[in-house]
RNA sequence: UGGGGUGUAGCUCAAUUGGCAGAGCAUCGCACUGUUAAUGCGACGGUUGGUGGUUCGAGUCCACCCGCCCCAGCCA
């Protein structure tokens, strides 16, 4: 009877024959003694064939193999210290699953990024991919844990929306006798109603942005995590933000220690983040930019290199809080200690990373959403729905938007974020 | 959309002042009983992104176009 094994699991079939299926990723060959390098998903294994000890179907198959070839070997479990993981397999059966042609792209070696992006379907089977996607799932599970842990109800909010959400670049498409719809930007209009309803919700999902930004931190489709919280201030905000990226850091360093070792991480770095994380006043921060030697003035949105001129200074994410509120959305709260700002935070990640999350407490007040809806020039009916929220039963509540492929780029250390998501759409990029 | 850079073999890159189109890897062949991106020897591999121009002669200089990369803006 066959006992098929995946390779993660082969130390607790050591002595014992097992059949492993797998891609071959290196073949070596000392002319009597071969070696097929496997991976099959859970990781790397040398498997040793030697010529006398094989039937000669099998010694010719060897010869015929090539990269990328899938196979099934069967044969004895063995430790051996010359062996990658520290298990190596001695073939005494060898089988083809699936051919592969000679021209398949991807090396053992650098590539440029267009190249890899062209070959993404490939390239994912590389290990520093297999790792950052392993990392990204661990993530991903322990945002819905951390949620879970605290007792957030999580809501799927709509793709397909009419025309609300941020002022930036909407993609649309027909939609039957409505008109176009848009594909969401963001799930957080949806997410306060639903706070109404439930107390606390998060959202989990993708979100599109048709912006013709062409830099390695930006995304036409990437995943968003909104949580959205009634009763919650601007202060209550941040330290959800700063409890979660802390709890988001340790549970990739308790876990994924191998996987940060793949990416090169320097894992020093993450045992920084702690909580609590510096708060910055806007006000303040501009202060500080002037003396560093910034023309920023006070009115002004922060550029990228003055993001990174406030951030160079800490070890860990620090928040920018409290904006000028014509640099920001319409619904983010007047702050009553400056109502020239709202209460609002950016959080940026430290090494460069920039802004992993942005969020606020939201306008309560139906006259002032009202007026900052007009001020804008948004349709007021589009947002029917939405105001209503602050006619019935209005509250307090807060919430922000977790840019996941951001976060997984600075947990991994990637310089591209088109490399955190399996199959990154960006402007002129929408296949494979 | 603006600024900067880049484009040469399947991949990663060289090519001096404008003067015969090169290397490593991959692939193929041969050798090799413990390799770790094996090694050694040999072979195959080119419309130098495109169009036009200058020149005896263009990968190299000029104009336009195209692709890509980086930065900025927008944001997560």
């Amino acid at each position: 009877m066959t006992t098929y094994a995946r390779i993660n699991e082969l130390s607790a079939h050591a002595g014992a024959t097992v059949t492993v299926r797998g891609w071959v990723t290196h073949l070596r060959s000392s002319g009597k003694v071969a070696f097929i390098v496997l991976r099959d998903g859970t990781g790397i294994l040398q498997t040793v064939l030697v010529k006398n000890a094989v039937t000669p179907e099998a010694w010719t198959l060897f010869g015929e193999l090539t990269q990328e070839a899938c196979i099934a070997v069967t044969g004895e479990v063995r430790a051996d210290a010359r062996a990658p993981g520290g298990y190596e397999l001695g073939i005494a059966e060898l089988s083809l699953i699936g051919a592969s042609p000679l021209d398949y792209p991807i090396q053992p070696k650098e590539h440029g990024i267009d190249f890899l992006l062209d070959n993404r379907h490939f390239w994912l089977r590389t290990p520093r991919q297999v790792a950052i996607f392993r990392i990204r799932n661990e993530i991903e599970q322990a945002i819905h844990d951390f949620f879970y842990e605290r007792g957030f109800l999580r809501v799927d909010t709509p793709i397909l929306t009419a025309a609300i959400g941020e002022r930036s670049g909407l993609f649309s498409t027909e939609y039957f006798e409505e008109g176009n719809a848009y594909l969401a930007q963001t799930g957080q209009l949806y997410g306060e109603a639903a706070a109404a309803a439930f107390g606390k919700i998060y959202t989990f999902g993708p979100t599109f942005r048709a912006e013709k930004s062409k830099t390695r931190r930006h995304l036409t489709e990437f995943w968003m995590i909104e949580p959205e919280v009634a009763f919650n201030d601007s202060e209550d905000n941040m330290k959800l933000q700063e409890d979660l990226l802390a709890y988001l850091v340790q549970r990739v360093l308790e876990r994924r220690q191998a996987e940060l070792k793949e990416c090169e991480r320097d894992v020093t770095k993450l045992e920084n983040i702690k909580t609590p994380f510096p708060r910055i006043n806007y006000t303040d921060a501009v202060a500080t930019l002037q003396q560093k030697g910034s023309k920023v003035v006070w009115g002004d949105d922060l550029g990228a290199e003055d993001e990174a001129l406030l951030v160079e200074d800490y070890d860990r994410p620090i928040f920018i809080m409290n904006y000028p509120k014509e640099a920001k959305a319409f619904y983010m709260k007047e702050n009553p200690d400056d109502p020239r700002t709202v209460l609002c935070d950016d959080c940026l990640a430290p090494e460069g990373y920039g802004e992993i999350i942005g969020g606020s407490q939201r306008e309560d007040d139906l006259d002032k959403i009202l007026h900052r809806l007009r001020e804008e020039k948004l349709p007021e009916d589009a947002y029917n729905w939405y105001l209503d929220l602050r006619k019935y039963g209005t509250f307090p509540h807060a919430g922000f938007g977790l840019g996941l492929e951001r976060t997984v780029a600075w947990i991994c250390g990637s310089q591209h974020i088109r490399e955190c998501i399996a199959f990154p759409r960006m402007m002129h990029r929408l296949r494979p």
